[in-house]
DNA sequence: CAGAATCCTGCGCGATACTG
DNA sequence: CAGTATCGCGCAGGATTCTG
């Protein structure tokens, strides 16, 4: 019953589902999630750059910003030379790791 | 160790993540899905227009289309004036429904 | 090494009009 | 009612260069 009246009453965009779908949708968003939670542990600047390839520097910049802004994702700076810049789940972050889990095992069934 | 050599030899779009994604991403689709499984039955081609709000017609087709071909979805028409057309989940497309939900579930948390 | 800055491009998507 | 056809554009994303 909630839910049909929040399909009736056209307000679909104000369910968790839009809510999470905002902080998530984008090229490379879901993906760069996933390749932190698959390498366990943080991964550095030009490691997700390989990782994510064919990503641009820009778009992935723009895709880690955005990440640590939903607070999905943490930037630990080590002030040193070379610079050095890691990237890890966030509490909040690893909550969703299951829900991309189930995305990924959802294809690999497909698939055979 | 094999989710490591996934990632170690860069290959993210191989594996059942990358699949999923590339079937369900774009504006609406995974809208789209919700909305026919929250409705517990098909919709008619207004029906979703109207419940997938701001969509275009163009677009709208376009996604109805793609996951027709993707089998997540079936279209079923009444030969008839008016015409009438329903738009409803595949058994496959009801399979990917959990996973919808995960990612509904999750938002509803975050949200309060 | 980890970005910022700049300029550029495609195309996903929208708006509108039309049709069986 | 359920779509196509056409035109056009914003903006996500790419390529390249520069820097602390």
């Amino acid at each position: 019953m909630e839910d049909i009246n929040y399909i009736k009453e056209n307000r679909l965009e104000d369910t968790g589902f839009a809510y999470t779908l905002k902080l998530i949708s984008g090229k490379y968003k879901m993906q760069t999630l996933y390749a932190i939670s698959l390498n366990q542990g943080p991964l550095r600047y030009n490691e997700l750059k390989r990782l994510l390839t064919p990503i641009s520097f820009k778009s992935l910049a723009n895709t880690l910003r955005e990440l640590e802004a939903a607070k999905l994702i943490y930037r630990k700076e080590y002030p040193k030379i070379p610079p050095k810049v890691e990237y890890g789940l966030t509490k909040l972050g690893e909550s969703l790791i299951p829900v991309l889990d189930a995305i990924c095992t959802w294809g690999e069934k497909q698939m055979k």
